[in-house]
DNA sequence: TGTACATCAGTGAACGCGCGTTCACTGATGTAC
DNA sequence: TGTACATCAGTGAACGCGCGTTCACTGATGTAC
């Protein structure tokens, strides 16, 4: 009978990040309360803290989850393209970035919003797992500037997404008057398609 | 000795909103405490809340004076490019808003990190000053794109902000890795001067 | 297989802390005459 | 100018609430023989 202990462990373990999971995807990192996962998954609230370091912990995992599901649509998107014109490819992943952030919200916005606590680090199996939001936008990228040195193509990349990132971001924010899911569309094509177009030249 | 009542009253209020700004901008909006305004103005906590609603009206009118700083500055720099190309003229714009976020880190991401408590609503006349982010846009815009309706010119106008802010807040925040403020400065006039070329064309 | 002991997960009430907001009271300013 | 009364700002201790985290205890699983 050995290992009924680590089964019921890991079980505890993936019905709290289930849990978490549909809590942030349905009312938002804010609203996410160590109570609710653990009257969630039938366990007392201490029971959580054995299987995770504490509530930090468990939405880097669940960011973590979010993040392999954008790069799968990512990677998906890049691929569908792949015999394009990179500038068209770089369009056709802003507008990939665009959906997933449409379908998923609230799941989008915690990788954004949610802050390690004062004076902690975000540990580095979390960090390296953001390469997903850069890496498919390099290989378009050198295609349309052969020229640019490994760290220079890195950092635009990242200028790129981030540029993307801050059209959806305001543009689906109702903060700042709420902008249509076409428009933020054909936004991004013109911006990237400018940008790649300007590059190449 | 009459309105001698109205003008300790104003007094205090100056006073509190001065220590907020400076507060805000020395250490963030997530450290601001109404204890330590009271502390600062040398009055008692409840005395607060005689001269503004409760804390978030208080952060409002932080906001309201750093929206009117960050105008003054995008102003004087839509003015100094009046005579140059209108693309040349937006980048400027971006390279503006990129320096004023530099010098006023914390003032400016309070402007985006403010949230009203639940269920409460931005109220009309702070919604309004937001407008100091779009309007100088709007003018190159249109020069550049003379067939854009007004509706869609407002509409690219913050479709363009939003690039900008996405590409200076990324780039600021540690949080992927930041990225030299020359790099940030290089991507937005590859940007916006990409999507002037392509936009006229 | 059974028994005795050890280990560690599960329990949930209680802790602790932060912090915005209130409120009964005091005292200063304003008004009436 | 002076006096009596009214009004409202200033006071700060106390309230209230949320909520993550702990910890002494119980009970289930694992190990030794």
């Amino acid at each position: 009978m050995t290992g009924k202990r680590e089964a019921k462990r890991q079980k505890l373990r993936d019905d709290l990040l289930q849990s978490a999971v549909q809590r942030i995807a349905a009312d938002g990192l804010g609203k996410l309360r160590a109570r609710d996962l653990a009257t969630d998954v039938g366990c007392a609230l201490g029971a959580l803290y054995n299987v995770f370091a504490d509530i930090d912990d468990l939405v880097l995992h669940v960011n973590s989850l979010t993040l392999q599901a954008l790069g799968a649509k990512l990677s998906r998107a890049a691929q569908d393209g792949a015999v394009a014109r990179p500038a068209d490819q770089l369009v056709a992943l802003s507008h990939a970035y665009l959906d997933f952030a449409i379908a998923n919200p609230n799941s989008w916005a915690a990788l954004f919003d949610h802050q390690m606590p004062e004076g902690a680090q975000v540990p580095e199996w979390h960090l390296n797992e953001h390469a997903v939001l850069f890496i498919h936008i390099l290989e378009p990228l050198t295609v349309l500037m052969p020229n640019l040195s490994p760290e220079d193509g890195a950092m635009t990349a990242r200028g790129l997404f981030s540029a993307v990132h801050g059209v959806v971001s305001l543009g689906l924010q109702h903060r700042f008057s709420a902008v249509p899911a076409d428009n933020i569309r054909s936004m991004l094509t013109l911006l990237i398609g400018g940008f790649a177009k300007s590059a190449a030249a």
